[in-house]
DNA sequence: TCAGTTCCTGACCGATCGGACAGTTTTCGG
DNA sequence: CCGAAAACTGTCCGATCGGTCAGGAACTGA
């Protein structure tokens, strides 16, 4: 066993900075910030990261991984069952990677245009697709488009009610709103 | 006529503020990207304006009232026609204040810690009762929550439709979203 | 024309930012 | 027990931030 990963600072440190960052934001979480929080020296943080921005693609990771894997499993659907699928899909991805969307969204404009998630773009603009159930109308993108920012905003939310309440209540809610047979 | 009416600084300054503040978010620009954009020298800014923060205060205080002038409308009326003319009138405030409302979302989890903007957090949460047609059920104040968060991202992209189809768009999706009777 | 107000500039300030670096403590295999 | 690698610290750096200040230009009413 590595020592490395016998102390853990290194996931104590992506720990406190997913959760400042999901506070107060990229730019508005200081490196020393983050060095109070895990309790040890800024530049300890720079011993085990590359930069703040290091930090930040690494915690990003796995959620932007877990996206992509919708993503595929989304393309092999058939126009007819892949808007139910994204809705179930994408929600479930929100409330598990809660912290890390809300830091993705926190900064969005300016964290699209880092290359390092230039593929975060074309995934939303993807997902987006999906939502739509592939229609080019503009109404049917537009609420799309209100789901795919509305969730996350709730999930960032502490509303007090359990989970699987939550999960229920969004899949349904952005069912409705993308049901173009509807009122 | 009043020589700073005449020049119009004050207002460029603004106009200027409000196109950056939207693009790179509220600590994402400096007094200096501001000054280069009007044209004019730092100080300038600090003449005409107390600070920064002053700079965003004024620049949303038109939304702000906008919006307290809608929930005053809202409270009058009963709880069966408050769900309809929340979405209504939210999408048109959005629409009409698309640069405001992408500030006040761009940096929003700070910006709502200003004792300046203590009142708007308020305002969300009576915004958000009136969407939910005033019912404390967590399946409807979530799908209201979704609605908040959700139509503000679709104002914010330029997604090339009509404002007059976008509208309708996202009064039609969002109350398919609100309806307990749906899906 | 001239005093007075308005408008604006360049230079400067302290604070804080992300980051670099040399040196010290801690840990571990042999 | 010891030498080397890993983990970490304190200190310093240049850049940039929001904001201050003294003074100069430009316009105004008399």
């Amino acid at each position: 066993m590595s020592r490395s990963a016998r102390s853990g600072t290194r996931e104590e440190i992506l720990d406190a900075a997913s959760r400042l960052f999901a506070a107060t934001g990229f730019k508005g979480t200081s490196l020393q910030d983050i060095a109070g929080a895990v309790g040890c020296s800024k530049a300890a943080l720079l011993y085990h990261f590359d930069g703040k921005d290091a930090i930040l693609t690494e915690l990003l990771a796995p959620a932007v991984g877990a996206f992509e894997e919708l993503e595929a499993r989304l393309a092999a659907l058939d126009d007819g069952a892949v808007r139910l699928a994204a809705v179930e899909g994408f929600v479930d991805l929100v409330m598990r990677f809660r912290r890390e969307v809300t830091v993705l969204y926190g900064d969005l404009p300016d964290l699209l245009q880092r290359p390092a998630f230039a593929g975060v773009q074309e995934m939303k603009d993807r997902l987006l697709d999906a939502l739509a159930g592939r229609s080019p109308a503009p109404a049917a993108r537009a609420a799309a488009l209100m789901v795919l920012g509305g969730v996350p905003v709730v999930c960032m939310e502490p509303c007090g009610i359990g989970d699987a309440e939550l999960r229920s209540a969004l899949v349904r809610g952005a069912a409705r709103a993308l049901d173009p047979s509807g009122v």
